[in-house]
DNA sequence: CATCATTTGAAGACGACTTTCGTTTTCATC
DNA sequence: GATGAAAACGAAAGTCGTCTTCAAATGATG
């Protein structure tokens, strides 16, 4: 009846072509960006960030937050993940690893998981599938002991 | 520096209070979107979906498909996944249980994956950290045999 | 100091999704 | 079958997060 063939496969394939050249200098506002999202615990969006260095007293501009948040996150200096609603979260990462995090959908606290199970389940569902260069996103949410 | 103690915290609550009932009447158009749902294999966005029905000869309009993929989400019929560029995904779900897929980043194919072993780890995570309503979402991708 | 490249930020474009609101359809009840 | 209230419909406009554009500012390099 409709032909709907095409279209899944055209869903990934779509990219901004954003061929802009990332951080290249070490700039103060950058700095700052950077300093304010490892101040700030739990995950912050880019709004919620550039709101609180505008309240601080800093002149840095929305689109900057956005260049240099996504500049931690392509460089593994952040992580990132996607709220419900769609907006994106940022935070500080200290080490180098791949991390997931359980979120408190009362206060926004967030605490470090140990993933090593699944990690190793997802490894071993590489193998047994036949898909090459698996990835995987995990967001884990709930109403943490203080909120409850 | 930078106050961002309780901009986190808002994160979460906000939701726009959408008290609206769905899907109190089985129609044409509601049918329409899910049988074009169901005959799409892999994840499509309500606007792939809306534009193949416009393609295929329907008048539906996309508020209606996005309405009705809401109320198919709602009541367990369809599973919804948000692709890296924020857009959502809907895939009509046979059976009743929570369901993990594994996405081909290449060709859109997707398959379900037995996620038992993920399910209990939550579990077990939930009573270890004191989090309560712990929900989690997993997003797996990777490219396929076919496409590799 | 002169030149050239990069970064900055304001404004506006963009895209997915939602709301609004007047019209149409459904369906339980006559 | 006819009636009518509740629910669904869809076009247009609105919302909201994010990205792009471009002129001006800033920093590096000769």
């Amino acid at each position: 009846m409709v032909d709907l063939e095409n279209t899944a496969a055209e869903l990934f394939a779509r990219r901004p072509a954003d061929r802009r050249p990332v951080a290249r200098r070490g700039t103060a506002r950058r700095a700052e960006v950077q300093r304010a999202l490892i101040h700030s615990d739990g995950f912050v969006s880019a709004q919620a960030l550039h709101a609180a260095l505008v309240a601080a007293g800093s002149r840095v501009g929305l689109t900057t937050v956005y260049r240099a948040l996504g500049a931690l996150v392509e460089t593994g200096r952040a992580d990132t993940v996607r709220e419900p609603h769609g907006e994106r979260l940022y935070r500080h990462r200290p080490g180098e690893e791949h991390r997931h995090y359980l979120i408190c959908r009362t206060c926004g606290r967030s605490e470090p998981v140990d993933t090593a199970l699944v990690e190793d389940w997802a490894r071993g569902l590489a193998r047994d599938t036949g898909y090459a260069d698996l990835q995987h996103t995990l967001e884990l949410s709930g109403i943490c002991g203080r909120c409850d």
